[in-house]
Parts: structure tokens; sequence; C-alpha cells
DNA sequence: TGTACATCAGTGAACGCGCGTTCACTGATGTAC
DNA sequence: TGTACATCAGTGAACGCGCGTTCACTGATGTAC
């Protein structure tokens, strides 16, 4: 009943942040299913058996680990578009704020680009339902934005899949790339949202 | 120097496509960095040191499926943007010709989708450089157009790109969505298409 | 505060199993004459 | 066409290894009185 945590608490969560932060680790030039328990507990510093206490299996510890991931970046988005300003502008520090994230966490990034689409059903099911998530709120900021009068909200709903795509596109080149070519990637990207952005103001041009 | 092909050599072939194609068959439910060497070469009904006569490795069979896989593509982009005629009925073609093929193939899909960003770095150079090509045949088609005049050949790539990620994206969705929702995902598609296309034609609408 | 007992995170040994790779081989196919 | 030899795709046994999972355990932390 008490509020603060106990010694063992504690330290047990500690132990299983360990395990999480080793796994990351390791996924940086692998991916999730050819993970190995032993190998996570081995970069951990803890006996295999141990891993049991905090996960059922490697899946359940990939779910883990999408939530840490994407649960952190909720709320970053609304920051964005919450913006004013010139569209020019705000669409340049869209851009160089994913960049900024990538470039700071790159093993977070990489395995949700991984994993989207991996060989492990429950962590891309976890995936899509943080990305769905964050399509919504995209969509929900998108909709208090005089631009969106008289869009219904399944356009909205569409328009915010769009740029989550692209961003999780994005994040996935600046990976890809080397910092040399990282420049490259960010105006591509850019580009690519003026064009969208271009498609959105003309969508309600012409009924006909 | 004969041009036929010996009895041998068509045998060997034949053993070839039988380790591709029971490789393919198993990645429906994995990813390649989970693929064991025994594992395809049961499936494909030869002992495990058969392999070696084919491929150096995992990595090296996963190369050949990528060329195998989108090689077969090349052409058929082409062929719909060479078509004519009002923009929203070739709109409705090019999502009709994606589902058509990720259903008649879902397997060859599945395993781009997967592996693009997955933990196999040959695969993933192998894909991206393939993935390129289409963006620049899709540039090329689309530099014909008169909707492009006076488009650098830059902002071309950028929109061949796009449309290509956007492919790969509707491929993706087509096989997570159950048959029932694969109509919805068609739609989808459709309308971000259509606002893609409405970007396009407002390009160059204001320089300053 | 002190004591006696319960809990439970992490240990370490042990298991059976399938893996990738090696090696010497077999026998059908190919080639030279 | 026939013969003698070379090639080489696929075989089957064997290897050492790391894997996931089980089990009984230890000892620090937590709890009841």
């Amino acid at each position: 009943m008490s509020h603060t945590a106990g010694i063992r608490q504690t330290q047990k969560l500690k132990t299983r942040q360990s395990l999480l932060d080793a796994a990351l680790g390791l996924l940086e030039h692998q991916s999730l299913s050819s993970l190995g328990l032993r190998e996570v507990t081995r970069a951990a510093g803890v006996t295999p058996t141990a891993f049991y206490r905090h996960f059922d299996d490697i899946a359940a510890l990939g779910v883990a680990l999408v939530e840490q991931t994407l649960g952190s970046l909720h709320g970053m988005i609304g920051a964005i578009l919450a913006e004013t300003g010139d569209s020019e502008v705000r669409l340049d520090r869209s851009v160089g704020l994913i960049t900024r994230h990538v470039r700071e966490q790159p093993a977070h990034f990489r395995f949700i680009a991984r994993e989207q689409h991996g060989g492990v059903g429950p962590v891309r099911e976890a995936i899509a339902s943080q990305l769905r998530l964050f399509a919504q709120e995209v969509a929900a900021a998108l909709a208090g934005e005089p631009e969106s009068r008289g869009w219904s909200e399944e356009d909205l709903l569409m328009l915010g899949g769009l740029y989550v795509d692209h961003m999780v596109i994005t994040a996935s080149a600046m990976l890809d790339a080397g910092p040399d070519d990282g420049r490259t990637v960010a105006e591509v990207a850019r580009r690519r949202l003026r064009l969208v952005t271009l498609g959105r103001l003309h969508w309600l041009d012409d009924a006909s």
C-alpha cells in the first residue's frame, strides 16, 4: 500500500530496463526474430533465467520496447503542428525536428522501421497500433487549422496517415544515409512535404 | 559452347528455383535473418549440403530473391503511366494493378516490405537499389507528360520516389489487411494518390 | 525496536535439440578421341 | 557410334556449438506481530 517504491521493486525495474537497453543496442544490427534470449541477458549482465522474471519471451520484450520507444514521442507531433507562422517555416521545423530526434536516438527509430513489417506478429501489431494513434493525433491537430475547413473526418485521417508514413520513411532514409547524405535526405523530405501540403490546399478546389 | 542447356544445367537451375521457392514460402511468416539453411533445404527436398552448390549463405539467397521478385516488375510501372485518359481513371487503374499483383503474389510483396529495412545488409541494399531504379523509371515516364513541363530533373525524381514509396506502403497495407479491409485500403490509397497528384499540378503555380 | 517467517529477483547446473559447416562419397552427365 | 576419362550436383555421416527452458537453490527484502 505504500506509495514509495521498495528496494526490491526499484532493483527489478532497473534490471528490466537493462534488458530493454541491451536488446535495443543489439537490435541496431539485427532484427528481433534473430535476437536470442541468452544474447540479451549476456549483454545486460544477468543470467538467462532472470529474463523470465520480466518477460515471457523475446516477443514480449519487443512489445515493451515499442511502447517505450513510441510512447515517448506522443505530443511531439502536436507541438510541431501547434506552431503558427509561414507554412514553409513550419515545414522546415518539422523536418528539422525529425532529423534531430533520429540523430539523437538512432537505435529507437531503427528498431521501429525494422520491425514495422518484421517477422514478429505481436510487435508488428503494437507498432501499427501506435502509428494509428499518431495519425489520429495529427488529424486532430490539422482539424483545428483554417486550411481544414470543409474537410471530412475521413480525409483528415487520410492526410494524418500520409504525414505519419512520410515521417517514418524520412527517419528510415536518414538512418540509411551517411552523415554526408543527411542534408540531401532532408531536402527531399522537405520537397515531398511541400508537395503534399500543396495538394492539401487544393483538395476542395473542384468538387465537380 | 552449345546454346541449348544441358541436362545437368537444367536440373541445377530447377533445384536452385526449388530453394528460392521454398525460402519465399517460409518467409511469409518469418524474416530472413531467422531463416535457417536446413529449414530451406528441408522444404526444398534436398540435403543441407546441396545448398552450397547454389549460394554461399542465406544472405546470398536473399539477394537472388530480391532480384527475381523485383526484376519481374520492371516495365509494369511504365505500362500504367503510359496509359492516356482521365487522371482519375489512371489513378484507379494504378491502385487496381497493385491490388491485383499483391493478391496474386502476396509472398513476393511481403518479402520486399519485410526486408526493405530488415536485418540483412546485402538484401537491404539490393532492395534499395531496385527501388531507386523504379523511381527513376517513374520519373522518366512522368517527364514525357505535359503536366511535367518546367519540372527539374531533381523534382521529377522526388515525385517518382514518392509514388514508389506510396506503392510499397499500399502493398504492405494490403497484406496486413484482411480480405474485408482490402477495399478500405484501396480507397485510402486512391485518395492519397489523388492528393499527391493535386500537389503535382500546382507545383509550379507560384514561384515567388 | 526486535524477531520469525514469507516472498521473490536473480543464480547456476543441466537437458535435449537443431543449427551451420566439413568431408569423402556416388553416379549421372559431359567431353575427347 | 563407342569407349575411357573428367566433371560436378547432390548425398549422408559427423562435428562442435549455442540455443531456450527446467529446476532446485540462495539470500536480500518485505511483512506480521
